[in-house]
DNA sequence: TTCCAGGTGCATA
DNA sequence: TATGCACATGGA
C-alpha cells in the first residue's frame, strides 16, 4: 500500500482505500459522515478523511495509530486477486467492495460494540455506542473518547437501559465486570481456537459475536461470522441451509485463512444491494 | 400491525 | 447435544 505519513495526516492512494467501503461495511459503528467526508472514532482517537485528487488524506493527531488501524501495510490487491482466482463467483462482491480494508480495532471497544450488535440494526447500534461515549467517555474537545474499562465499571444495567440498549443492558454490565479481571492483550498470544473458547465465556458473546471480535479486534482471518445476511448469501449461492454452525464450518473449510476477507466482501454487497 | 435487525442465554428433554 | 422460546427497541 502506497502511503505517506506526515505530521498531522496520512496520505493514501485511493486505488485500494475507500472510506465509504471501509466504514459502511459493518465492521465499525462509531463514524459520522458530513457532506462527502467521513470522521471515524477509535478509542480516544479521531480521524477525518478527505478526498484530494487521486488520494485520500487521513487528517489526525495520531498518524501512526491510523496507519495500523486501517491496515495500510497489507496488500489488498493481492488478497482480492487470490480470492478472485480461486473463487470466480466472488467477482461482483469484490468489485462492489473494492475499497474495503479490515480494520484493526481495539479489542475492548470491539467486544462492547458487537455485544450491542446482536439482533439489532446498525443505525441503532451506532446510536447506543455514541450515547455511551457521550455519557461516560472523556471529553476530548469536539468529541468523546470511548470509555475505558475502569470508566465503564461504574455504569449500571439501568444506565445502559436508559441509553436504549434494551435487554443487552445486563450483558454489558456483566461483560465489563468480567473483562476488568482479564488482560485482553495477552489474548493476542492465543491460537484462534483458544481465543474462541475464551471469548465465548463473556456474557453476551456467542459464536457470531466472537467471530466478529476475532476478525475486527484480533486480526484473525480464519473466522467467518455468520449472521442473518450471510445466511441469505449462503442459501442463495451455495445451498438451502439454515444451521449457522454448519454454514460457518463449510465456509471456513472453503475460504480457510482468507475467510474473514471473503466474509466482509460478501456481507457488504449483500446488505447494500437488497 | 407485523416483521426485521451483524443473536444470545436459558430451560427442557 | 439439540431444540425452542424470550428478550428491548425502532424503522420499514
Amino acid at each position: 500500500m502506497k502511503y505517506q505519513i506526515q505530521k498531522d495526516r496520512v496520505v493514501v492512494s485511493s486505488d485500494e482505500f475507500n472510506p465509504k467501503d471501509i466504514l459502511e461495511c459493518g465492521q465499525i459503528f462509531c463514524y459520522k459522515k458530513d457532506d462527502k467526508d467521513y470522521v471515524v472514532y477509535s478509542q480516544d482517537k479521531m480521524a477525518k478523511i478527505v478526498k484530494n485528487g487521486k488520494n485520500y488524506e487521513i487528517l489526525t493527531k495520531n498518524p501512526e495509530y491510523f496507519v495500523n488501524f486501517f491496515d495500510l501495510d497489507t496488500n489488498y490487491t493481492q488478497i482480492k486477486e487470490q480470492l478472485l482466482k480461486e473463487y470466480p463467483y466472488l467477482k461482483n462482491a469484490l468489485n462492489y467492495g473494492a475499497g474495503i480494508r479490515i480494520l484493526k480495532q481495539d479489542p475492548f471497544e470491539t467486544i462492547i460494540s458487537f455485544i450491542i450488535s446482536s439482533n439489532n440494526n446498525i443505525k441503532r447500534i451506532q446510536k447506543i455506542l455514541f450515547a455511551i461515549r457521550e455519557n461516560y467517555g472523556t471529553k476530548m474537545g469536539g468529541y468523546f473518547a470511548f470509555p475505558t474499562i475502569q470508566q465503564m465499571l461504574k455504569i449500571t444495567e439501568q444506565d445502559y437501559k436508559n441509553l436504549g440498549a434494551g435487554y443487552r443492558a445486563k450483558y454489558l454490565e456483566c461483560a465489563v465486570r468480567q473483562l476488568s479481571k482479564i488482560d485482553l492483550m495477552s489474548y493476542n498470544n492465543l491460537s484462534t481456537a483458544e481465543l474462541n473458547v475464551e471469548l465465548l465465556k463473556i456474557m453476551g458473546v456467542g459464536q457470531k459475536v466472537a467471530d466478529c471480535i476475532m476478525l475486527f479486534g484480533f486480526n484473525r482471518g480464519d473466522v467467518f461470522p455468520v449472521d442473518t445476511w450471510i445466511e441469505k448469501v449462503y442459501c442463495t449461492y451455495f445451498e438451502d441451509e439454515h444451521d449457522r454452525v454448519k454454514i460457518r464450518k463449510n465456509l471456513i473449510n472453503t475460504f480457510k485463512q482468507n475467510s474473514g476477507y471473503a466474509q466482509q466482501y460478501l456481507f457488504y454487497s449483500q446488505r447494500e444491494n437488497s
